[in-house]
DNA sequence: TTTAGCACTCATTGAAAGAGTTTGCTAAAA
DNA sequence: TTTTAGCAAACTCTTTCAATGAGTGCTAAA
C-alpha cells in the first residue's frame, strides 16, 4: 500500500523517534531517508500534523515527537506488519519441546520478548477464580504445625503453613481436611469460602474451634488470585533513556506492575483481542504503554501477555511479536489437545 | 560509656552525614552539636582521623564523609545500641499472632524493617538441599498433563506441572509415582535426584521411556533450591539519595540482589549470627552494604534475614533492629516448640 | 594543646556569549 | 495551486567567566 506524503513523514517521524529518542527535525529527515521534497514541504506538513494532534514540540523551535496520538494513528494505519525473523525462530524454538507445560513455555516466551525488544513484559495467568479445586491435602510438619496444599484443574498450586493450636490434635485436623476434602474437590475457586462457611456447623462436630483451619484457608484462596502476576525483563526498562535520568518515573512504572489488581484492571478489555495502551495510565504514567495480549488456550481460561514500556516503543515489531506469538501457542495446545 | 573526643567527632560525622547525605565540615559540626572547642580543633581531628582512614573527603575542599572503615569502626564501637520503640512495638504485634507459620512472621517482619529504615530487605530460606522430603503426589489435569507436587518436613512446597508423552497412559505415571513415594520419602532434598538415578531401572518395568517423569522432578528440585529468596521494600531504594541521580547504580543493585546464589556467597559467614558488609562487594557496588543476621529457629535450618541499601545508612537503627527481630524470634519458637 | 586568622581550593550558581537546530513565514519559482 | 528557497526568530546546549560560599590546611599566638 502506498502511502500519501503526509502519512509517510509521519512513519518516518515515529520510526526515527523510536531509534533515536530526540525529537526529528525537517532537515534531518530528508537526509536520513533520502526525501525527494525539501525541508520547507515538509515543514508545512509537520504544521499540519501538529494541528491534528498527531505530534508535538518539546519547545517552541525543537523537532517533533509524535503525540500518543501519533502513535495510536501509526499502529492503525502505518506500521509495517513484519514480524523480525529472529524473534520468530527463537519462539518457534520454544515451543518444539513438547513435555514443557504450557506455563512453563509463556514463561520462556516472556523472556524471549523482553530480552528482543529491550522492554518488560508480563504474564497475566487466568483468573484463578474461575478454576476448580481439584486437590486439597494437609501435610502434618513437626512443632504441631501442617502445610495445606491446594491444587486447581488448571495445575495451579497454593500453599499455606499453619500451626495448630495447642489443645488441638493432628488427627482431629485430618478428619476435618476429610470432609472439607469431599465437599470442596470439584468447587470454582471463587466458591471455596462460601462453601467453607456452610460447611462450618458440620466441621464444628470434629473441632468446635475450627477457625485456625477457616483463616488459613481462606488466606490461602485470597493469593489464589494475587499470584497470577509474574515480571519479566525488569531490568530492561533500565536501559531506556527515559528512564536513565529519571529514577521517579521509573519507580512509579515499576510500582504500578507490582500491583496485580491494578494490571488486571488495566489490561482488561472485553473486546478484541489485542490491547494497545498508549499513555493512558494518567498523571504519573503519561508516558508508558503497554500492549497485551489474550492467550486463548483450548481448556483453559482466559490469560494474557503484555509487553510494557516507554511510549516510543517500536510497536511494530512488539505487536507482529506478542500476535506471533499468542497465534503459535494457540495452535501448538489446541493441536495438543486433538492428539 | 564517655566516648574521647576523636571518637565523639567521628561519630557525629557518621550521623550527621547519615541524615543529611552531605559532607559534613567543621563548623556545621560545631553549630550542629553544640561543640565546646573550636572548628580549627575539629578540623585537627579530623585530619587525624583521615589519616588513619576513617573519613574520606570527595575533593580537597569540601567537607568529610566517613570511609568504608569509618562506618566499620562507628559499628563497632560507637554505635548507641537503641532499638527504636516503634519498630520493638510493630515487630512485636507481628510475632503475638500465634496461628501464623513462622515464615509469615519473618515475611511481614520484613515488611516493617523496610518500611522502618527506608531500605530494602530480604529473607533467605533455609537451604532446601538440608530438609527432607515429605511429601510426593501427582494430580492428573485434562489434556494428557498433570502436577507433581512436592513437600518439605519445613512445609516448602513445590510443583512442576508436565505434559505426558501421547503414548504414555495416566495409570502408568501413578504406578511410578506410587514406587518414587516408596523409595524417595525421607530422603534429603539434597539426595533425591541421585536417588531417583538409582531407581530407574525399577522405573523402567513401569515405563520404558520414563525420562519425561526423571526431568520433571529433577526440574523440580533444582528450582527448591532457587525460590528460597524474596526480597522487600524494594521501593523504598527508590527514594534514596545515592540511587536518585544514578539509575546506573540502583539497577546494578537490583540485578544483584535478583541472584540468589549471589546473596547467598555475600551472606554466608560461617563465623557469627551478625554479617556486616560495607562495601565491600567490589566495582559496582562499592557503596552497597548488606546487615544479614542468621535465624536460628529449633527444628529449622538456619535461615536468614537482611537488609540491604547504601553504606550511609543508618547501622544503629538497622543493626538493633535486626538483632532484636533475631531475639524475639527465636524466643517465640523455642517456646512454642516446648508448649 | 587549643585556637584565631588567613590564604587557598573547589563546587556551585548565574549571567553572558556563541554555536547549532529547527521553526514559521514570506515571497518567488514551478 | 503547490513547492521551495531564504531568512529572521526562538530556543537549547555548551562554554566561559566571575562571584559566592563552604570548607580546608597551615601558622603563629594564646
Amino acid at each position: 500500500m502506498e502511502l500519501n506524503r503526509r502519512d509517510l513523514i509521519l512513519k518516518y517521524i515515529v520510526e526515527h523517534f523510536v531509534k533515536t529518542a530526540t525529537p526529528v527535525g525537517s532537515v534531518t529527515l530528508i537526509e536520513t531517508y533520502k526525501l525527494s521534497f525539501s525541508s520547507a514541504t515538509i515543514r508545512n506538513e509537520m504544521l499540519a500534523l501538529e494541528a491534528d494532534g498527531l505530534l508535538e514540540k518539546t519547545h517552541t523551535s525543537s523537532g517533533r515527537i509524535p503525540s500518543s496520538k501519533g502513535y495510536r494513528y501509526y499502529v492503525d494505519r502505518l506500521r509495517s506488519h513484519s514480524v523480525d525473523d529472529d524473534i520468530k525462530h527463537q519462539l518457534q524454538a520454544i515451543i518444539q519441546k513438547k513435555s514443557q507445560s504450557i506455563n512453563d513455555v509463556i514463561a520462556q516466551s516472556c523472556e524471549i520478548l523482553s530480552n528482543m525488544t529491550n522492554l518488560a513484559s508480563f504474564v497475566l495467568g487466568p483468573n484463578a477464580r474461575l478454576e476448580k479445586l481439584i486437590s486439597l491435602q494437609v501435610i502434618p510438619l513437626a512443632n504441631h504445625s501442617a502445610t495445606a496444599v491446594f491444587v486447581t484443574d488448571q495445575g495451579y498450586v497454593e500453599n499455606k503453613t499453619f500451626i495448630l493450636p495447642t489443645h488441638i490434635e493432628m488427627q482431629e485436623v485430618q478428619s476435618c481436611v476429610k470432609l472439607l476434602n469431599e465437599r470442596l474437590t470439584g468447587t470454582l475457586i471463587s466458591g471455596v469460602v462460601e462453601k467453607m462457611e456452610a460447611i462450618k456447623p458440620i466441621l464444628h462436630d470434629f473441632i468446635a474451634d475450627n477457625d485456625f483451619i477457616y483463616q488459613a484457608f481462606a488466606q490461602a484462596f485470597s493469593t489464589f488470585a494475587h499470584d497470577r502476576l509474574k515480571l519479566y525483563g525488569k531490568n530492561e526498562l533500565f536501559a531506556q533513556p527515559e528512564f536513565v535520568n529519571d529514577a521517579q518515573k521509573l519507580r512509579s512504572l515499576l510500582s504500578l506492575l507490582d500491583s496485580p489488581q491494578t494490571i488486571r484492571e488495566i489490561t482488561n478489555d472485553p473486546e478484541g483481542n489485542v490491547t494497545i495502551k498508549i499513555g493512558e495510565f494518567g498523571q504519573d504514567h503519561s508516558d508508558v504503554s503497554i500492549i497485551s495480549t489474550k492467550l486463548h488456550i483450548p481448556g483453559q481460561n482466559e490469560g494474557r501477555i503484555a509487553v510494557v514500556g516507554p511510549t516510543r516503543m517500536d510497536y511494530d515489531k512488539v505487536l507482529s511479536a506478542l500476535e506471533y506469538l499468542a497465534e503459535i501457542l494457540e495452535n501448538a495446545y489446541t493441536k495438543k489437545g486433538k492428539e
